[in-house]
Formats: C-alpha cells, structure tokens, sequence
DNA sequence: CAGACAATACCGCGATGATGTGACACCGGA
DNA sequence: TCCGGTGTCACATCATCGCGGTATTGTCTG
C-alpha cells in the first residue's frame, strides 16, 4: 500500500505542487495537507500518516513547536522539514524537536522524493549544507586558540572532579590530598579562567569543553 | 584541472579499485594511495590533495588518528571516512575527529563519486544509517522517561540561571526576587533532583539536557 | 468552597567555599 | 647552580550555601 503523507505549509501554490509532484508518483498518498498547524495532534492522530513534511514559517503555530506536539505521543512518524531558514538556530531547534529529516525548499523539486524514500529507509535527509552545519557543530572548540588558560594537569583533573559535583572535602579524599590544596589549587584554577565561585568555573569548563 | 585526492586504504584490492574507479571519471587525479598511515602529515603537505580517502582499520596509526594528525595542520582539505564500521564511537570519533564525510564501505561502489561531489560542494556526504546516527545523538534525552523531576517553569528558569554561573544574589537581583525566595526554590530543586549542591545540581542540569 | 500547588518571604545555624598570606620540596632548564 | 613552575600544606576570616522550619498569597480545580 502507498506511503501515506501529511503536509503543513501554509503557501498554497507550494502546498499543491507538493500534493501534485507526491501523487504524479503513485508511490505516495497524500491523506492530507493544511496550511497551519493549529490542530496538529488531532491530525496525526487522526489520519496516521507514515511521514509528514512540515514548513516551519507557518502562523499561529510553527513548524518546530509543531514537531514538538507530534512528538510528544508519536517518535514513530517520520518528520521532514521543508524550509527556507538555513541558520544555525532554526536547523538545530528542529532537529532538537525530534525532526528526522531538513529539505530546504531551493533543492524539493530535485530531492524531496528521493529524501522521503530516504527518511523511511532510515536514514536522515539533509541538505548537504545544513549536513555540513552539523557536523561542524560536533567538531567545535577542543580547545582552540582563544580558550587556553593553561591550566596544569593537576588543576584539570580536580575541575574535572568539580564538574562532576564532588565537593572539596570529596576530591581531597579521591586525590588524597589535604583539603588546603585542593584550596590552593581551586584558587589557581579561578585565576587562570577568570571566575570566582565553582559554578562559573563548572560552567565554564562544560560549556568550553575544558573536561 | 582535476581534482587531487589521496586515498588510504590497507587493502590492496580495494586501493586498488578505488584508484581504477576514480581515474576513470577524467574528473578525479589520484595522486597516491598508501596502504597505511605512518606519514600522513609528510604526505598531505607533499600531495597538497583536495580530497582525503581514509579507511579506519589500518595497521599502525588508524585512521581517525590520521585524520587528527592532517587536522593538526589543514583545516581544509577535506576528508571522508570509508570504513565497514557503523557503530556509535568510531562515528563519532572521525566526527570530533574532523572528518567531512562518513561512507560505509558496502556503498562506496554507488556513493563515491557523488559524495565527493558533495564535499567539494560544501556538503557533509554520510551513509544513510550515520546521518540517523548523528541526528538521533542531538535528540536525545530532551526530558523523557527517566529524567523529568516535574520542575516547575520558575525552578527550571533558576536552575538555568545557576547553570550559567550566577550565585544566588545575581539570581536573586536578576528574578527581583528576594534572595530567601531563591534559595526556597533551589531547595526545592535539590529536592527534585536529588542533589544536595550547586555543583551536583548544575553538572546534572546540564548532563542531562534539563536547562 | 476546600484543598493542592506555586511563588513569595523570613529566621537560624552549622557546613562549605572564597580569598589572602606564607611556606616547603621537587624538578628541569638556563 | 639558581630560578620558575608545580604540587603540597597550613591558618585565618568573611561570605555564601545547605537545610530545617514556618507562613502568606494567589490561582486553579474538583
């Protein structure tokens, strides 16, 4: 039987290409389309569909709140953006919402099929640039230029403790050392990242990769 | 003219191979392929290649070290990983790594020539199954079985702003609320979270996707 | 309307952390 | 050989935090 689709997108000319180009196929049903999201649980609910292809700039609702909604009683369905937003924010928001795939919109025409056998292959559909932002996102820092205070094995290996929420009395006992020189060395360690209390130094040592 | 690529691969028949495919496109120039690592950082300076081939399992120094190594010096060039291994810690390792791309060997006879396409283009080329990989990891958790402690919106914006390093007098100032108010709420948290300090709390906080 | 819950606020005390100052031993490079 | 960096330890003082209570107010809901 054919691959049932559900599609948000609030511009009516895309919205019936899209409808057009799936159903051209024989391949794809589309049980559905709306141009907002207001009632999309009851929607999914209603008409469970094996994928959806959502827009993110919709009123009333957006696409990535949308996601969100379906997600919270169904991880089965696969979701697809289909967008214009290539930044960092709206790309890393959908995909945190639980969206499998991301389409910008210049590239439906050439991919979107392909992409939909894709998603229900179990893959993730993406734009090689929005691809590309990910996985940049996971290499980061590493300690880079900017965020190299310097800090001497020792001291990384007591912040290390620290982010993981001993206290001093814990890390002079795991390190057996005396309480004073963890003192010590806590001190140091806030000099060297400029802080002046354990969580901007937890804080910044997470958020910085320094552990 | 053509475009440079250097291949690392221990097996011969498969180097091999490799090198016959991309030669007869006209469009790629391979201009070595080594069947191991040890000189990576000689040989990418000498070859000044576009593209890096890089097989994992290799003996001696393997490849997500080699991509390491080249990274250590060319933030350019790009690289694709070519590997039978699709299991969470290698893909994520040639990520971190710094690697481009991320082929599974059964498709490189189909995807090569496209996903080099694709990297030149800007793009980050992955098997289907490593693109699910990587997206699936930023899912994650996001408040789901195990961890919701059933914070309320206000305990969730404290823990937030504990979380970026503000002492109970910031929050305090910050919340215009009084500073016995803040720390009823981080009680409260403690409570929740079953922690019995900032550290704890904050380290858990964010370990868990909560703030 | 009663009861639950969230948010606010105050008190008090012992524990822990922040900060300064000083000191000593060890090691490796100038 | 002397010096700087590192790791160690101690004492002192004040600020902040952890935790036990108790209480008031407003909102929502059965």
């Amino acid at each position: 039987m054919p691959v049932r689709i559900l599609i948000y997108e609030d511009n009516t000319n895309l919205r019936e290409s899209l409808v057009g180009l799936l159903e051209l196929t024989g391949e794809y049903n589309v049980v559905a389309s709306f141009p907002d999201c207001q009632k999309v649980s009851e929607q999914v609910h209603a008409l469970t569909p094996d994928v959806v292809l959502m827009d993110i700039d919709m009123p009333g609702i957006n696409g990535i709140e949308g996601v969100k909604k379906i997600r919270g009683f169904n991880k089965d369905v696969q979701i697809i953006m289909l967008t214009v937003f290539d930044d960092n924010t709206h790309v890393f928001d959908a995909m945190y919402a639980g969206a499998n795939g991301y389409l910008l919109k210049k590239y439906v025409s050439d991919k979107l099929i392909h992409s939909i056998r894709e998603v229900l292959n179990g893959g993730a559909p993406m734009s090689p640039s929005i691809a590309r932002m990910i996985i940049s996102n996971m290499q980061q820092p590493a300690r880079e230029a900017g965020n190299d205070y310097q800090l001497t094995n020792r001291e990384r290996e007591i912040l290390q403790l620290l982010s993981k929420g001993n206290s001093f009395k814990m890390i002079a006992a795991e390190l057996l050392i005396s309480l004073d020189t963890v003192r010590t060395h806590i001190k140091r360690i806030y000099d060297k990242l400029h802080v002046r209390s354990q969580i901007e130094a937890v804080s910044k040592a997470i958020n910085e990769k320094l552990v």
